[in-house]
DNA sequence: TGCACTATTAACCATTTGGTTAAACAATGC
DNA sequence: GCATTGTTTAACCAAATGGTTAATAGTGCA
């Protein structure tokens, strides 16, 4: 028994439907139970299950669960935090920037509605072990281009003066929590998914006019 | 076997210690579990450990682990909804409503900070079954009293046109969202505890004058 | 004092679960 | 063809886990 992933290109077994190859298989399977479930909540038999295969494969793919899981897991940070860091480490201006970013952040999140919930869980759940990754994966970490910015614009008579941390926090908080919290705020505010998926989509535009209201002098 | 819960009042066993009760123990111990771990992590000889009891002690007070968690979260709920309605369903002005509400939540939240991502995380992966009783509990949903008056002020021309939904979204996710993503925020922000906790602090002031500064004309 | 009832425990049980093994199956090179 | 190597499976295993049982200790009260 090896670990080398196969190196096929196209030759395949004579399955009908699948194209794919086992290991892209079962990582599809494993982001979608490991995302709605869980680390703890997830179970490598409905894993293998949902992949299609038997639970020894996935064992002979990836060796254990926890090995499944930081793969699943490293591949959610880097996908978080590559939209991250290279709208705001960028040269538009401020206000361009927070355009930018939080349409292009809520447009992901919106493919991917589980993924901040999943991260967020984990990461408390298990936070020196994978926050550590985080500064390292996807880039490191360049918000101190975004925050000597906003010092300039406050400088300059631009804006008010904010903490550049407060005001990253509200335009993360305000892009990420109705997903994180979609299911209670829709309850809380009595919501069809129709109404609140549209209430989703009008924030790419909401939530900049909102800040730059907030901070333009 | 018979799960009456006891009626003494004074006399104890001869332990030495705890004046509080079995049950109090039992839910205090599951209480911090659950909310660390989550239903799916949580393990029931664990809590019993917590609690100084045996195992099967705590099936004789709360049958099974849902039973338990059941009660747990409930009050979870409770706690998080009960700080919410009173005051947006209140009588002040809606940027005194702004200013008390955001105040009296983070104090909340700072004081138990595990609380949201539990009950965000356990809604998330049982929709239906959670968020029915968020309704009831905690009293009705007295929403509709904040969305009208903020349509109200909007028609005064005294705020900004700006969809209630949107606003109350806007106004939660800046309150709770710092404390769910907390690891993730601190690790990105490269921030250390101290100086968080301080951010924190500050936002019960820093909110209320980014909102109030975004909606006002 | 002894009886009824509650509280508590050690030992036990059945199921679930992550992980392993040995053998069957393909595919590929020679 | 057949040996070699990588892929896949059914069967199995040990530990963990939620839950139960039967017996013990404690307490009030008739």
């Amino acid at each position: 028994m090896q670990l080398n992933k196969k190196v096929n290109g196209t030759s395949r077994t004579s399955s009908r439907e699948k194209e794919e190859g086992t290991e892209q298989k079962i990582i599809a399977a494993a982001r979608g139970i490991f995302q709605r479930k869980g680390m703890a909540g997830a179970r490598m038999e409905e894993i293998a299950k949902e992949a299609g295969i038997n639970k020894a494969l996935l064992h002979y793919y990836f060796r254990s669960k926890e090995k499944l899981f930081e793969v699943i897991m490293s591949e959610a940070k880097m996908q978080m935090l590559s939209r991250l860091y290279p709208i705001l480490g960028g040269d538009d201006s401020l206000f361009i920037k927070i355009e930018k970013f939080v349409e292009s952040y809520i447009s992901f999140v919106t493919d991917n509605p589980l993924l901040p919930g999943f991260i967020l869980h984990e990461i408390t759940m298990n936070p020196e072990k994978i926050s550590e990754q985080l500064i390292k994966k996807g880039g490191r970490p360049n918000l101190s281009n975004f925050f000597h910015q906003v010092e300039a614009e406050i400088k300059r008579k631009n804006i008010i003066a904010v903490q550049p941390e407060q005001l990253f926090m509200n335009m993360l908080s305000m892009c990420v929590f109705p997903f994180v919290g979609r299911p209670m705020l829709q309850a809380v505010m009595n919501v069809n998914d129709k109404k609140f998926n549209q209430l989703l989509a009008e924030r790419k535009k909401e939530i900049p006019k909102f800040i730059i209201n907030a901070i333009k002098r």
